[in-house]
DNA sequence: GCATTATTTTAATCGGCATTAAAATTTATT
DNA sequence: AATAAATTTTAATGCCGATTAAAATAATGC
């Protein structure tokens, strides 16, 4: 994702309004959270808002894109690196770890999709859907070059994509666990996946 | 949680309540659902919502207090089959499934603790805090008897409940998959604890 | 320095939704 | 049937927070 070099002032200060708003709605909850909130985060009046979005849900709606780019951007970067079925996970799931405890700032993983307009809410379930798909394809590739255990893909997609979505609920940036986190986590994730278990 | 033969008619009614909210926050979203929309559910008015809690906080409030009651009535029940500790979170996982997905009804889990007023808030997050030490508890139960690899019971905790806790985010009632969540699920999530295991 | 554009603020407005009080209706008791 | 208790509705009220328009300030190009 390099950025355009042509706009970057505005889009830079826009980019920090999500990331503010994000770390509000992980901190305070969604209807805990004012856009006074968000603003007063960046040193900011509230109607300065309105000059990067058009409004609260445009801006639920750009923190869900930016998520949602965040973890497509860990994938491809996986997938680049050409390893096999469990290896791809397993990278994957360090560089997505990674950038939502590093320096790429706090993902909003919040439960206000049904209240976004149709058309966004549309947008950002079809990108959900495909970065699911992607993750049963790798999961499937895997299983046939025989390094991931046989497993249904959806459901074992839905279990390890549902333990690194609820990270933010319980991590909360202190840099010491975000260091094993990154460390220890994804391990943790795809050890159900190795190919050769014992039987239970 | 043989319930008090006194009260029946009221606390039938709230519990109903409850269930509506709890399926109104999980579809629409919380800030998504008014009380109309909650009382719309069970054909009432909004304001005769108001007989059964004090506000809405109280609502939400109740509503984790709920969700909280399914996770340790499933652990609950799980202990006292004294099994080994792997088929302790096994049969834990298996209940607890069955009653998020099954007649209990849906179970809010939402991300509205933040606003949760203070003596509520501590409340729920103690009984959350108790689940999870419990759960790691179990797990060391089974490293000592040799039923559960070695491993971080933190960590592995928070991805196996985090798995479990993202179930209401893509499950939403059919009985096709309600099923085979059921059946095949509680294995995915913890075939990564196995004792015995091929090294990768 | 001047004019234009970008950014932020001040000061209102506005509506939705939680909340309440009192009235109405339904249910229980004897 | 009569009275009391339980449950729900009607009809306001009030407030908070999103949104807007216009003014003010800051940045930029010439």
């Amino acid at each position: 994702m390099a950025e355009n070099p042509v706009d970057t002032r505005f889009e830079l200060q826009r980019d920090r309004v999500l990331k503010a708003a994000a770390h509000c709605f992980n901190e305070k909850g969604f209807s805990g959270t004012s856009l006074k909130d968000v603003a007063a985060l960046l040193g900011l009046t509230d109607a300065a808002l309105y000059y990067y979005v058009k409004n609260k849900e445009e801006l639920v709606y750009l923190c869900y894109l930016r998520a949602a780019d965040v973890g497509r951007e860990a994938m491809q970067q996986a997938v680049n690196e050409e390893l096999n079925g469990f290896a791809t996970i397993k990278r994957y799931l360090e560089l997505h770890i990674g950038l939502m405890v590093g320096d790429h700032g706090p993902v909003a993983i919040l439960s206000e999709i049904p209240s976004l307009k149709p058309r966004h809410r549309e947008e950002v379930l079809r990108l959900s859907r495909q970065h699911s798909r992607r993750f049963e394809e790798i999961l499937e590739r895997g299983i046939a070059d025989g390094s991931i255990c046989d497993c249904d893909v959806r459901m074992t997609g839905n279990a390890i994509m549902g333990s690194l979505n609820w990270i933010p609920k319980w991590f909360h940036g202190d840099a010491k666990t975000a260091a094993r986190l990154q460390r220890e986590f994804p391990d943790i994730l795809c050890r159900g996946l190795v190919a050769e278990r014992a039987e239970q």
